[in-house]
RNA sequence: GCCGGUGUGGUGGAAUGGUAGACACAGGAGACUUAAAAUCUCCCGGUAGCAAUACCGUACCGGUUCGAGUCCGGUCACCGGCACCA
């Protein structure tokens, strides 16, 4: 018989909308405090597709089981619904972005309500509701008045198609992380955050959180915290130049220098460099060229030589030639570095083309061939003066103090992290609070006065001049300064996506409070975040961003927690079936016409889910047909969490199979109300090993263990404790389901709970052990059957067993037994020799 | 190039150094049924054999160990991230 899901999935979803199961008590002392955070999602058009419910489920699994466990739990659900696939939607169909936004909420919670998610749906949050982005500006004029916030000139990533600009973070491989346009550098006056002052401690503070390690590896290379030297370095032009090296050890290999095209020492020596037309002619065309370009060609060095620029090395004395290459980045470092093409591939490159002299200073390699990158502490210094004969270990401290004793040298610590370019050439994001004036220069509009509404406008196109939508609202855009009551305009860029979420998990503590943020007493009793699970696509993005934000929050005393969470985790993309798989091919003809056509794909059974390879599953197409249990149950059940998976429509069918065979368990039970004798053991290591599991995220081991429980409930039968047991065990998975059962089998009348609201079964660790165990039996380490004895028999027993085996007896003949290794309960091992 | 990760049946995947393939999907056989579906029971890594059984088997090569998918050294392949960061 198969279990009517629809109607029972509507009854329960009716009932816990009215009777609030899930509301989380803001300052209950009287027990402990849960608070699991999912990454809200972005309210797409397209709705809820596969992805989604993975980290959802796996969440609303762990918060259901603290719930058990008698936690008060916060298990909140919002929507981040600034940015530009709704405002592009907005501009094709002429609709207001804030109705798509509506719509879109609208169609997403009625999908998220049907998987049956134990959200506290009244401290949902929206990122474009004025009442909520009146504290993402409000946070924004706090940054800009502790001087985290600054507008500066500055090459930016210009996307050609979205006619805005991105964060370093956005940018993917010279594109667009969103259109996947070329991305050009374009001269632009925009805000900044300052977070590179945060530098040291995003890194720093990452030991003291529980997050998996791939995330914080990435992160502390994305900050990319190195420890060097500058040296600086005399010139003929008046003016010293510093490089960073990490390499100190390497200045006697030094023979030349380069300097970046976009360093403004060029426009002050221009007068005196011979070849200045050169020059200006290479850093136009460096500009010119898209990021793409300027990392994919990075094979051909090009530059052009500073004639009259002479430099002096400090080692040496000598006179070093300088050029200008754009392999040399403005951005990091001082905009300059030392050529040590001896001992750097890219400088190796670079002297070879312009004939540079190359100096061997760290002995073992050929450095005719290829520059010599030595790494361990066998490298010899050799042509370094007072450095000869050290390994490269004990040169780079040697040279550091020297360079500081000469004054000419000191310590540097450099990231490559960079500052945070916050506004955005669009509509649909929060305005940003302040107003420029002539006399007062950038002024912040009165706290009062926020939130400042985003005004309704005509048009929401991009412009072509580069300037957001706003500018042209003279209207909005003309008002007076605050400060001194004159003529001022607003600025009229917008915030970029990432503001709304760089701070939600705070508003899900207090969302409704309109005189603060959060309130001191939601905020102590809730902060931080337990375990909050998404996406590694925003380890760079999202995630740094906002533990940024929680930083400076904790700095003006908002909040009391450095880090904003305590625990993270991250789920594996679901993946399509493949439609172009040669294993799908029926003949070699065929096999090879996919090969050809679609190379390295074709190979793949599975593939990135998307529209145009049709293989996108639709969430609601599965609940129809399966229900929410079932597609709850699957995606968990579907493989390891962290790792990628792939969809299969057969394999859902085994979840509803099984949930069919747990609803039929009930023709099955007898009447006992303890846990039958025959599955005393199974159900207490079921007990264990599903706790266990749900802790741990290994959903998949879990559902496995409940699969193997209830085939032995068919093998042996089951008592009403067994069943009462399962269900408990089910109900974070099952929920709709399993209350059902729990109200048929009269135990909503018995207990007058929900078995969500029932205490989270424990286990005797005692009865988790059969009575029996059976046990491998090995020949010098080869396996030569089992034996069933008493559990935890001794060597005797065991041994005794083992020979009766006639495999064993073949094997001991004309043998004698040298050493006898014995494993509790799991296998002995007797180790033989020829007997003599 | 650098940093992470992964490699196990036809498929998805299990295995604190201790019986490799739990649990499923697909496939096969049987029961029930007029029949089909559903359900229930059993089989299901490879080779040889009627069988008992024997040998092989966790990407590849080597090592440690009574015993290695698991630990160590090396190689290859794939996936993800970063990348002219000096």
């Amino acid at each position: 018989m198969q279990y009517d899901f629809a109607a029972i999935e509507k009854k329960w979803q009716d009932n816990w909308e009215k009777t609030k199961p899930y509301a989380a008590i803001t300052g209950d002392k009287t027990r402990k405090k849960f608070y699991g955070l999912i990454e809200f999602p972005y309210p797409s058009a397209a709705g809820l597709h596969v992805g989604h419910p993975r980290p959802f489920t796996a969440i609303d699994v762990v918060t259901r089981k603290k719930r058990m466990e008698g936690y008060n739990v916060l298990f909140p659900i919002g929507f981040d619904a600034f940015g530009l696939p709704t405002e592009n939607f907005a501009i094709k169909n002429h609709v207001h972005p804030a109705v798509v936004t509506q719509e879109n909420i609208k169609n997403f919670t009625r999908q998220l309500k049907m998987l049956g998610y134990g959200f506290d749906w009244d401290r949902c949050v929206d990122t474009t509701d004025p009442k909520y982005y009146k504290w993402t500006q409000w946070i924004f004029l706090q940054l800009f008045k502790h001087d985290l916030a600054y507008k500066t000139t500055m090459p930016v990533n210009w996307c050609t198609s979205c006619k805005c600009v991105l964060a370093n973070e956005e940018v993917v491989e010279g594109v667009c992380e969103r259109c996947g346009s070329p991305v050009i550098r374009k001269e632009k006056s925009q805000w900044m955050l300052r977070i590179t002052k945060y530098a040291d401690r995003l890194i720093d503070d990452l030991d003291g959180v529980d997050f998996i390690e791939r995330v914080k590896t990435q992160q502390r290379n994305w900050i990319g915290r190195s420890t060097g030297t500058e040296v600086t370095f005399k010139t003929n032009m008046g003016d010293d130049v510093t490089v960073y090296t990490t390499r100190a050890d390497t200045l006697f290999g030094t023979t030349y220098m380069v300097i970046s095209p976009e360093h403004p020492l060029l426009k002050k020596w221009k007068d005196r460099i011979a070849n200045w037309a050169d020059v200006e002619e290479y850093q136009a065309a460096a500009a010119r060229k898209s990021d793409f370009e300027r990392g994919e060609l990075n094979k051909d060095k090009t530059g052009v030589r500073l004639e009259g620029v002479e430099v002096i090395n400090p080692v040496t004395g000598g006179v070093l030639p300088m050029f200008v290459s754009d392999y040399v980045l403005m951005g990091y470092g001082t905009g300059i570095v030392m050529g040590v093409p001896g001992h750097d591939q890219r400088d190796w490159d670079f002297a070879k083309k312009f004939g540079l002299p190359i100096v061997e200073v760290v002995k073992g390699g050929d450095v005719t061939k290829e520059a010599f990158v030595a790494k361990d502490d066998k490298a010899i210094m050799v042509n370094s003066g007072f450095l000869n004969g050290m390994t490269v270990k004990e040169a780079i401290p040697a040279m550091k103090k020297y360079a500081l004793e000469q004054g000419w040298g000191k310590e540097k610590v450099n990231f490559k992290l960079r500052d945070w370019v916050f506004s955005r050439q669009r509509y649909w994001g929060e305005p940003i609070p302040l107003v420029n004036c002539e006399k007062c220069g950038w002024v912040p509009i009165p706290e009062s006065e926020l939130p400042l509404v985003l005004p309704q406008v005509e048009s929401y196109e991009p412009t072509d001049d580069g300037e957001s939508p706003l500018s042209k609202m003279t209207d909005w855009v003309n008002t007076t300064c605050p400060c001194c009551g004159g003529p001022a305009k607003r600025e009229t860029d917008t915030m970029p996506q990432w503001a709304g979420s760089s701070w939600y998990f705070l508003r899900y503590m207090d969302p409704h409070n309109d005189n603060e943020l959060v309130s001191k007493e939601a905020e102590e009793y809730w902060g931080p975040v337990d375990w909050y699970n998404g996406g590694m696509e925003h380890t760079t993005l999202h995630l740094l961003y906002s533990r940024f934000w929680h930083k400076f929050l904790y700095d003006i005393g908002v909040v009391h927690t450095k880090e904003p969470y305590a625990k993270r985790t991250s789920h594996g993309m679901i993946l399509g079936k493949n439609p172009h798989y040669v294993g799908n091919a029926k003949t070699e003809e065929e096999k090879q016409a996919l090969r050809e056509k679609y190379g390295a794909q074709a190979e793949r059974p599975a593939v990135k889910m998307s529209k145009s390879l049709g293989n996108v599953v639709n969430p609601d197409d599965v609940i129809k047909a399966y229900g929410a249990d079932t597609m709850r149950l699957y995606i968990m059940f579907i493989g390891d969490f962290e790792k990628t998976a792939s969809w299969s429509d057969e394999a859902v069918k085994g979840s509803k199979r099984f949930l069919d065979r747990c609803w039929n368990l009930m023709d099955k039970v007898t009447d006992e109300a303890e846990i039958s004798q025959q599955n005393m053991a199974v159900v207490n290591k079921t007990i264990k090993k599903v706790s266990y599991d749900i802790d741990n995220l290994k959903m998949n081991t879990a559902i496995a263990a409940l699969m193997a429980m209830v085939n032995d409930f068919y093998a042996k039968g089951l008592s009403k404790g067994d069943l009462e047991v399962l269900l408990k065990l089910l109900s974070p998975f099952a929920p709709h389901m399993v209350e059902e059962m729990w109200e048929l089998m009269g135990y909503a009348a018995k207990y007058g709970k929900m078995c969500m609201q029932m205490p989270w079964p424990e286990y005797d660790e005692s009865k988790t052990i059969d009575a029996t165990a059976e046990m491998a039996v090995q020949i010098n380490g080869k396996l030569k059957g089992t034996v069933v004895v008493p559990t935890d028999s001794g060597e005797e027993t065991v041994v005794a067993a083992a020979m009766a085996l006639d495999k064993v007896k073949k094997a001991t003949e004309g043998m004698s037994v040298v050493k006898t290794i014995l494993v509790k309960n799991k296998l002995v091992n007797l180790i033989v020799k020829p007997a003599k």
